[in-house]
DNA sequence: TTGTATGCGTTATCAG
DNA sequence: CTGATAACGCATACAA
């Protein structure tokens, strides 16, 4: 059913009906200068003829798709869902074509489809991925999404350490004594690394006590599960606040402290990071700190589409915001 | 920050430097039989200069992109976001790309993808869509999903009269006996209209009384808020089952019952449609008819890069199930 | 089996 | 401002 016989008319074509030359025709398309007179006989001529802009054409006499192509995990995960779609949204804005790569995490595939992007010519790539050894081409603007490479690869990202802080501070504002940090995470540098370090540097600040938990990929839930049961004595939380590195883990911590019998918010606090929506534009699923998702898509388009040297900082992070959704007593 | 001048070596010369013709590189790329001798030098010379494929020549003169253009309103709705997700995997196997459109609903930029499409020369589109005057493009293989144009563009869907039955069905085996259905929906004939007449035909065959209310997507929320207060005396329901469109709207509904203080599933059960699952992979939200999306996706693809015509009916329905999650009482 | 040569549809250079 | 023409990188028909 793949339609491999396609022959419309061409820019020849046209160029043979309205009586002109073929690179008028082409001037003419592309909004050059053309005096009217021809300007009409090329618009009649493709009307006539049913002509259709072939854009193979042209990327191969110019060496450009307008087209980036994303790679992200997958768009299942709401956070990635929504970026991918912030991102394409302003890609289009800028008249840039989407090419999306899915790697669910797997290594091969992120190195597989660097390859296929480039040999698909598209004009850059934009890379969200948790791959350590992944080989950066040079010959292509590369922009990541909450990763560091090295400082000559741009890295957009949320101000993971600033949540942090504004996370403790805010639990401390809300009467917490004692607080904890919970996530899981790739051993990698990555920024949202950086939500821990902004959350433990205000805990010392404010001079509050504070206990961290780090699973890595391999370890499984359970293990939140010992901790907060270790925590656990005379039907009583050690902790009256907690800072958790996802809405999705945070979700699933809240569910293990409901069958433990404890209650949030009334005795313990949860926030969470990201900023998840239930069916994506509804409520807020709990209290969090929110990424500025579609900032973070303008950033990253402009950074790869730009000419200027100077728009491309080796990090770029941008505000987040708290929002109160039920998890904590605001 | 575009890379317009990318000027790796070519095929010539790859060509030259094993000293072979330029026909046998290509043969060589494409697998096609070439003698041993002469790949391995092929090869040799393909390491040496770090030869890359370049995609924009053979889309030109093949007039195949193995693209395929998925237009679909976004990724942010997780039914959305997981159908994306599964088709880009599906096509990824095929040896495909994806390029991705999100309509937002728009009914000029669905018309402005179709151009955008062709003009990139996709093998094909898969389209998810709501605009009624949607012109479909004759000249190239086009699959949509969930919504009838005529006879001869095939439709993918789940079999929503199948699953409108089986929920009618199941509420009637969870002691049921007095039914409701609450959608919003468009006007247009759309396979997710047929839930409802599914489960109107079970009812009535069950001789199960029911009421239906079907919102257009003018009309406010509020308008479900009033339906239900209108069959709401001396603190109770005149339902005690109710079927609903999507679990998006099931979870808003639910959300109202609880502010009237009906219990679900004590009170009223409830059963959505979709299947829609806490970030996607955790817990589902709502007692459902889950659909198929994995199987929704190979079926579109298959039928997008089938050369057969058999491959092509005009509609076909893929088997939903069904899954219980705390909104009815099994 | 391998080499040669042509053309896909476009842009861009250069003359007029 | 417009016309003619040469690439761009590749696949393929045809010749050897």
């Amino acid at each position: 059913m793949v339609g491999r016989e396609r022959n419309g008319p061409t820019m020849a074509d046209v160029a043979k009906k309205a009586g002109v030359a073929l690179g008028t025709v082409s001037r003419v398309i592309n909004g050059e200068q053309v005096g009217e007179a021809y300007r009409e006989k090329v618009m009649e001529a493709i009307k006539a003829l049913g002509y259709r802009y072939n854009n193979s054409g042209r990327a191969l006499r110019t060496n450009r798709t307008n087209t980036i192509a994303l790679i992200i995990p997958n768009t299942i995960n709401p956070y990635f869902g929504l970026l991918a779609h912030h991102i394409n949204i302003a890609l289009e804005k800028r008249n840039y074509k989407m090419m999306l790569c899915f790697t669910e995490y797997d290594r091969d595939r992120e190195t597989e489809f660097l390859q296929m992007a480039q040999e698909n010519m598209v004009d850059g790539i934009i890379a969200l991925t948790y791959n350590p050894d992944l080989v950066i081409p040079e010959s292509i603007p590369f922009v990541t999404i909450d990763r560091f490479f090295s400082v000559k690869v741009p890295c957009v990202s949320s101000d993971n350490y600033g949540g942090g802080v504004m996370a403790a501070r805010k639990l401390r504002e809300l009467g917490c004594t004692n607080l904890a940090f919970m996530r899981t995470a790739s051993i990698l540098i990555n920024e949202p690394s950086k939500r821990m370090d902004g959350f433990a540097a205000a805990c010392r600040e404010m001079h509050i006590p504070y206990e961290v938990i780090a699973l890595d990929e391999k370890q499984p839930y359970s293990e939140f599960e010992s901790f907060l049961s270790k925590h656990f004595k005379d039907g009583k939380l050690a902790f009256d606040g907690l800072f958790i590195g996802t809405d999705s883990l945070a979700w699933e911590i809240i569910k293990t402290l409901k069958q433990m019998g404890v209650r949030v918010p009334e005795d313990v606090q949860v926030i969470g990071f990201d900023g998840i929506r239930m069916f994506g534009d509804q409520e807020y699923i709990v209290s969090t700190i929110v990424q500025p998702v579609p900032a973070l898509a303008r950033a990253s388009v402009n950074m790869i589409l730009s000419d200027d040297p100077t728009d491309r900082p080796s990090l770029m992070c941008l505000p987040v915001t708290y929002v109160s959704a039920g998890t904590t007593r605001d």
